[in-house]
RNA sequence: GGGCCUGUAGCUCAGUACGGUAGAGCGAUGGGCUCUUAACCCAUUGGCCAAGGGUUCAAAUCCCUUCAGGCCCGCCA
């Protein structure tokens, strides 16, 4: 089918940006610290980030806020994390005022925020970071607060129109979004069976006084809305930030973007009470891990941590990013090679090594790749060690040490690229993604994806007569001490002597060496092993 | 109960805004390679486009209904 072009799908978006005719261009992002923070929060994080690169390729330039929700109340302890004994007193106290359970931040909230901040930049982002347990400090959100009291009423009318409550008089809707973090016990919510928010109970703005009643210890407390920890809660904190930030665009899970959902209301919150238009929303599927959404509360995670550990960031950016927003993304562990392999292609369609598949958009493939990289394109393709390759390679690394699974793999990228040598940058990506395979096949790679010298007790025999000459006539040429190309050349002629068919020959080596059809280069294999163990080894198999 | 999104080859997904005889990658199978670091090259295989109905000369694409999965309507990308 004919393809329009036009390129990557952020085009559209930055498109309806620049129509508002902002002064400023504020991209906003969030995220709660609950937990470990998964790779799902990604999405929006990487939709920014190619939201800002598209404006900065027109000369516009944007600011791009990360706030952290720390000033939520902890509500449950996230399944698969083990906390100190006791730790269940802290439910209801705002993340930033939890301990660390580690013990290694200054608060649950940093934990947790640091551990993905720090991967980042290794994603090519930096957003400002905005705690905001201590945005709340500042007089905007003061002010915020101040004006949700004024207009509580035409606030409490919004709300029961987006919540679908029954229609009652008003007299009877006690519903207040100002929480208060009580002074004697430190929570903000009690979490006994449900969330109770602490609410305030009374308010004088001309005398700037505030009482309330915390609802885990039933304290009551009184003082200064300057004075006081108070909080917005959800739907109104957010769209508080919009107005306070004069956010143009916040991207937000399908979740709140569902008609009358959470940015449905915010939006009219937005307008009506904060006097500000509020941001363009884009909206985005989730990423699942497998066929279960990621969950924090369920410990089913997959951090941006575990994924650094495993494969190249550029990786993840492809994942999502060439994904429509809408759709949702199916994520293994397993098919971290496929994932690479796949950023991979579009690196070498976008240096004109490899030709695009004839339905694809060049110019698309082209943003999209800009999109993926850390920082800009490098000036040629970069010489890239094959996943599968380094899978491969790095479980010889125990009887081959690393420094020679590092030479052979820098050799083979050189010679894949068809070039003499590896610059420092190629040299270093090659070892990255060693260490990285090599983290992959002990985590998550499949059986298949495994082998393993067949140590124990020889459990084959080799009956077939042809194959037996050949076993022993190899056994023969590993006592002959041959370089490594002579004894690979050597096989091969043995095979060929005996009239038998090459694959079928290196099989039944594979199969008694690594119980498997297929395997490493074999001379390099059987060079690196104990010379007389094995060929007694294959002397033993065709006895 | 009300609403949103998704359903296309064994797997992951393009294609749906603007209807024009089903596409890619991976897998599988076969073959090739003076010859394999699960490589590479070539070929083959593969689909009632969830199901049913409607509109149309023509539907994966538009409309209606049903089914399945995910999600929202109380905090949670």
């Amino acid at each position: 089918m004919f393809t329009m072009g036009g390129g990557h799908w952020v085009r559209g978006i930055v498109d309806e940006i620049i129509k508002r005719g902002d002064e400023r261009i504020v991209i906003h992002t969030g995220k709660t610290p609950s937990g470990p923070i998964h790779i799902g929060a990604e999405r929006e994080q990487f939709i920014c980030s190619a939201i800002q690169r598209e404006l900065e390729r027109r000369g516009i330039d944007s600011t791009f806020n990360f706030i952290i929700d720390s000033y939520d109340p902890i509500k449950s302890i996230p399944a698969g994390l083990t906390v100190p004994k006791g730790f269940e007193e802290e439910l209801g106290k705002p993340l930033s005022a939890v301990p660390d359970p580690f013990g290694c931040h200054s608060s649950y909230a940093h934990h947790f925020a640091e551990e993905f901040i720090r991967c980042q930049p290794e994603f090519g982002l930096s957003p400002n970071i905005i705690y905001s347990h201590e945005l709340y400090t500042k007089p905007e959100m003061k002010g915020a607060i101040k004006t949700v009291l004024m207009k509580l009423d035409q606030l409490k009318a919004i709300r029961r129109k987006y919540l679908h409550l029954p229609e009652e008089d008003g007299t009877a809707d006690d519903w207040n979004p100002v929480m208060a973090v009580c002074e004697e016990c430190g929570r903000i919510a009690s979490m006994k069976r449900e969330v109770i928010p602490n609410k305030i109970d009374s308010w004088d703005l001309e005398k700037d006084e505030i009482t309330y009643t915390c609802s885990a210890c039933g304290h009551k407390g009184q003082g200064k809305i300057r004075d006081l920890s108070l909080k917005l809660s959800w739907r109104v904190d957010w769209s508080a930030k919009w107005a306070v930030f004069r956010v143009t665009c916040e991207p937000a899970g399908k979740d709140h973007c569902v008609k009358d959902g959470a940015y449905d209301m915010g939006l009219e919150v937005c307008q009506e009470i904060f006097g500000y238009r509020g941001p363009l929303r884009v909206s985005y599927e989730w990423l699942t891990l497998g066929e279960h959404a990621m969950k924090t509360h369920k410990g089913i995670t997959f951090t941006p941590m575990e994924w650094i550990k495993i494969a190249p960031p550029e990786a993840l950016r492809h994942l999502i990013l060439s994904a429509d927003p809408m759709r949702h993304i199916s994520f293994l562990p397993e098919r971290i090679p496929d994932i690479v392999d796949n950023f991979d292609r579009l690196e070498r369609i976008y240096y004109g090594i490899e030709a695009p598949p004839p339905t694809e958009d060049l110019e698309y493939l082209r943003d999209l790749y800009a999109l993926c990289v850390k920082e800009k394109p490098h000036e040629s393709a970069p010489a890239r060690l094959p996943y599968r390759f380094a899978a491969t390679i790095v479980q010889l690394e125990p009887i081959l040490g690393s420094d020679k699974v590092i030479a052979k793999s820098v050799e083979y990228a050189a010679r894949l690229h068809m070039k003499t040598s590896l610059s420092e940058y190629e040299a270093s990506d090659v070892a990255r993604r060693l260490s990285m395979a090599s983290n992959w096949v002990s985590l998550y790679a499949p059986a298949q994806a495994r082998f393993k010298l067949s140590t124990g007790a020889l459990d084959i025999r080799i009956s077939d007569e042809t194959e037996r000459k050949f076993v022993g006539s190899v056994a023969g040429l590993l006592e002959r001490d041959l370089s490594e190309s002579d004894l690979q050349n050597g096989i091969f002629e043995t095979a060929r002597t005996l009239g038998m068919e090459i694959g079928k020959a290196f099989a039944v080596l594979y199969r008694i060496l690594i119980g498997s059809e297929r395997g490493p280069r074999l001379a390099p294999l059987l060079l690196a092993l104990d010379r007389d163990w094995v060929v007694e080894r294959l002397r033993s198999a065709v006895q």
